[in-house]
DNA sequence: CCTGCGACTGAACTCATGTTCAATATACTA
DNA sequence: TAGTATATTGAACATGAGTTCAGTCGCAGG
């Protein structure tokens, strides 16, 4: 309810900026042209180039913007006082097309994105420490690598949000969409899938890489 | 250690294949070109259209191929007896090629890839059903939903897998990146990440779309 | 008034790339 | 040996798209 007022009291830069971060998350980088961002925003396509300097500058722009939003809306959303890494998921309904573009930021392996993502593993670690102080999070072997694991899955719903929507039979970012999945990753979460612990067992068993992998996690430190 | 031999006494047309598989999956359909698939398989861009039409068509066969080599891997991997859905994921360091030629596939969204992931849905269904009859598992309320978010993780681990390697600071798709992945996950899998049920009860307390979303999954039957 | 500066545009340029086509080499058949 | 089909190629074609550029419009300041 905030991005895509109708009125175009926006400057031209602004009205170019999010027409691409639409046609960019629509179509992807490639597919999307200067010409039809142009168009979109209603404008010329050399104005976006006198604005931005390049389609690149344009893209680098746009992930600056999305990601600084992202940002913000998690970091509100943390601040909300909820202390689960599915609170932020399931807060951003906001604004689909930066979702959207988001999710093809992340696909693409755009250097903002990936920033993003090394973030949020910092930031889940560092929420998943304090939560297991608090008695509310079990301990792991490997917190690290948990708190990457844990991102990576929470991304990667996102970045295949298309098919776990036809998988589910719901309609992309719909809120049926995201309570369902966050309910079965709830379920998952709080109890597991396996009834005892024999194949983790078995796992540990083969002591591949020994158990000492768990001190060679990198960056000990939560800021990077 | 079977696509990459040395020798090149395979055709021309699989030779193309396979490098546009390789270039497919390094740069993507839109960045890798016809003339540079041509130029890694020794041969004349046209020869390239000759034998696949045009890039689309090229593009098909590659899907076609890796999707049913891997098809093939899982399906080995399955009838040899191992019923837990991450067998598949740690067994298949085969092939890095057709690796993240999937892993493109799935994030550009090809017609292939989605089958393929469909697919999965339904055989990851089956088998989550065949082990919770056997006790392996924990019946859940919402199978098909969990059948799907346990999938579309399994992917997400494979579509990000490079963030997830940076994060964890492991080469990608190297046996110790693998074995770290799994045994993080198990370990999420068989005890969850919350000590308790508060987060899901609460959840189930909002009783958003209520207690009937169990019902309305699609497609019940396995083979669609 | 006019001078400069930023927003803005239309048209042209350049280049990469998918594709076509006529021509040649190779292999298999009669 | 002749002939035909298949494999293969070099060169040219067409087009889409990023980018450049000269120039117009509007406006603030001297």
């Amino acid at each position: 309810m905030s991005s895509v007022a109708g009125s175009d009291d926006r400057t031209a830069a602004a009205r170019i900026r999010d027409a691409a971060i639409a046609l960019f998350g629509e179509l992807g980088t490639d597919k999307a042209t200067i010409r039809g961002v142009a168009a979109a925003a209603g404008v010329s396509p050399a104005l976006v180039l006198h604005h931005f300097g390049s389609k690149e500058g344009l893209r680098a722009a746009c992930d600056e913007y999305v990601v600084a939003e992202y940002r913000r809306s998690k970091q509100d959303a943390v601040e909300s006082g909820t202390t689960d890494p599915f609170a932020a998921l399931a807060g951003v309904e906001k604004s689909l097309s930066h979702l959207r573009y988001l999710s093809r930021a992340i696909r693409d392996g755009s250097p903002a994105a990936s920033r993003l993502f090394d973030e949020m593993v910092a930031e889940s670690k560092r929420v998943m420490q304090l939560s297991v102080a608090k008695g509310l999070l079990r301990p792991s072997e490997a917190p690290h690598d948990r708190a990457v694991l844990m991102v990576a899955w929470q991304f990667g719903g996102l970045v295949l949000h298309e098919h776990v929507a036809r998988g589910m039979g719901a309609e992309p970012f719909s809120t049926e969409l995201t309570a369902r999945i966050a309910r079965a990753a709830l379920e998952v979460l709080t109890h597991g899938v396996f009834t005892d612990a024999r194949y983790a067992d078995a796992w540990q068993a083969t002591d591949r890489s020994g158990d000492d992998h768990t001190a060679m996690e990198p960056n000990e430190e939560d800021r990077p």
